[in-house]
DNA sequence: CAGCATCCCACAAGATACTG
DNA sequence: CAGTATCTTGTGGGATGCTG
């Protein structure tokens, strides 16, 4: 069913040599609250699992580790344990995340550069909706 | 609290002159299930709200009529009606839309190129669990 | 320190029925 | 045709307490 779906946007690309749900399948793993962030977070180099909950201190644990392990299952980042007493973590980037975060960076600049533009939009809208 | 955490990821970005949520704000309209592929679906041209439909069969015409209204919002998307029997509606990208489209084949492109490399790496994890 | 388990809630999204 | 209104459900995410 979202296969359908998928295999519309990949034709609206050019590809149709699809078999099941290429976009949406790996984006979803990415489109969370955290996981980006959590890239970017990375992206000067590795970060033990306390680092991170200080970098974004509004995050619960629950949802730290849960994030990191959905990125590590994906590919994005590797995990590294430390023997030591108390145990250290370490998190970082792999090729494939740091890829990523190239793509995403463009998306990423358009939100900056348009946010005045959309904010504008948005207070034009509700204005509309109140005049009638 | 959401806004210090785009605070934080506006420093990993090099820009610190912001005063509250930029980035998360602008892609929160972004990020839900239909948006994108809304967006993807009108860049060829416009479309009619029962294009659009039958372009996505699977979404309902509750989200399909909050999507465009969402989208129409944030000024990704124009809505013109012509005044016939029955009514037509036709919906198109204004040039914000059409830039933020841009912006985003970027990681559609990347999603595409990296899908393999992204299912054998959630393979190889979950065989490890199953290992030990 | 770096987690896991459990309970809980808000909200995104679907289903269905009705209207200008 | 192009919606609105209402009810319901699924799930992302938070809070809290416990462990090696």
């Amino acid at each position: 069913m979202d296969k359908c779906v998928d295999e519309r946007m990949d034709a609206l690309l050019g590809a149709k040599d699809l078999e099941s749900c290429p976009v949406r399948d790996v984006l979803s793993r990415v489109s969370g609250k955290w996981s980006t962030l959590l890239l970017l977070a990375l992206s000067d180099g590795p970060r033990r699992f306390s680092e991170l909950k200080r970098f974004a201190p509004d995050i619960s644990q629950r949802m730290l580790t849960k994030s990191l392990t959905d990125l590590r299952r994906d590919g994005y980042i590797t995990r590294k344990v430390y023997p030591t007493q108390p145990p250290q973590v370490e998190y970082a980037l792999t090729e494939e995340g740091t890829s990523f975060l190239d793509a995403w960076q463009g998306v990423v600049v358009w939100a900056k550069e348009n946010r005045d533009r959309v904010h504008a939009a948005r207070k034009r809208f509700d204005a509309e909706i109140d005049g009638g």
